[in-house]
DNA sequence: ATAATTAGTTAGCCTCTCTAATAATTAGAA
DNA sequence: TTCTAATTATTAGAGAGGCTAACTAATTAT
């Protein structure tokens, strides 16, 4: 039946914003360590894949290059990540994170994480369980967004 | 044992931001309604609560008054919305869709549906009962951010 | 009556995200 | 090989989305 298709649609819609809202939060009590969801997610991952590219993040973000270009100029001023020019290709850029960036995605990691937790506290670990495996069965979908620009679009069905 | 609770949340603010990155997209993709989420959660809030005032509307996003403030006027330029007076406290406000509201946030919803529906269909019901549970679990708990306001504090922790 | 609370708005700030246009470098084809 | 394609990233410009702080107006409580 569609039916079971159409609520899940209908509570993701409905429930992802409000835990968004509640990581931003969450992200911001965490003073000392002020960065926004973005630039955490782009930290952590730089972090966890040493040496990408702008092109790499961004679509590991889903996002534009050009909105990537912009998040990454914000963390270069606060001197979080530094862009380094690749020798081998020389327009590709290799995203570096100083020793202040990765210290700070640190303990932003652990402060949201905790505080997250606090909240999900109020659950039994059977229904932690669920969840967990929600997550597992969502990610793949939502995870990597293909990008497709107009021009591939085209060369793919056109030419 | 505490590591469910960190991987939890973990898996959440990973997971958490991609949906909401897909569903903007769809949310795009809709074209003829165009509208941002928040601007959509606000009027599907308004469409099922009639007569709801800004306070109302600002606690059930999750959001500061200023912020829903600012996010009423842009529905209410493009005529989606009126704030209307409320005669028995003239300081409330009383938000109501117009037709143009009304329908652009219904077919806004279908359209959302439809294609956040068919990403799900990659899933088996199984895992689709998941899903649905989880985000049962998830609701409540993010929901209601219950907006405590430093006098609030104070008021009920030191006097 | 006067003080405190509540409902909204305004102003100012910064981030997020997009499209369109541009520059520089590399890869591919004639 | 030369000239065209594609790739990588940036800039400019625009509109939302958030926040805090400071303010007005109306209501309630003392």
């Amino acid at each position: 039946m569609a039916k079971l298709l159409d609520t899940c649609a209908h509570e993701l819609m409905d429930t992802a914003p409000q835990i968004m809202q509640a990581i931003r939060m969450e992200m911001r009590r965490g003073r000392g360590s002020d960065i926004s969801i973005p630039q955490f997610r782009s930290m952590a991952f730089i972090q966890g894949n040493p040496d990408s590219s702008l092109s790499n993040l961004a679509e590991h973000l889903g996002l534009t290059l050009p909105s990537v270009s912009k998040l990454i100029d914000g963390l270069v001023k606060q001197k979080l990540i530094t862009r380094k020019e690749s020798t081998a290709d020389r327009r590709r850029l290799t995203l570096v994170l100083t020793q202040a960036g990765s210290s700070i995605v640190d303990s932003a990691r652990t402060s949201a994480r905790e505080n997250l937790a606090q909240k999900l506290k109020l659950l039994s670990s059977d229904e932690l369980e669920v969840i967990y495996q929600a997550m597992n069965f969502l990610r793949p979908i939502f995870a990597g967004q293909s990008k497709v620009t107009a021009h591939d679009f085209l060369r793919r069905t056109v030419l």
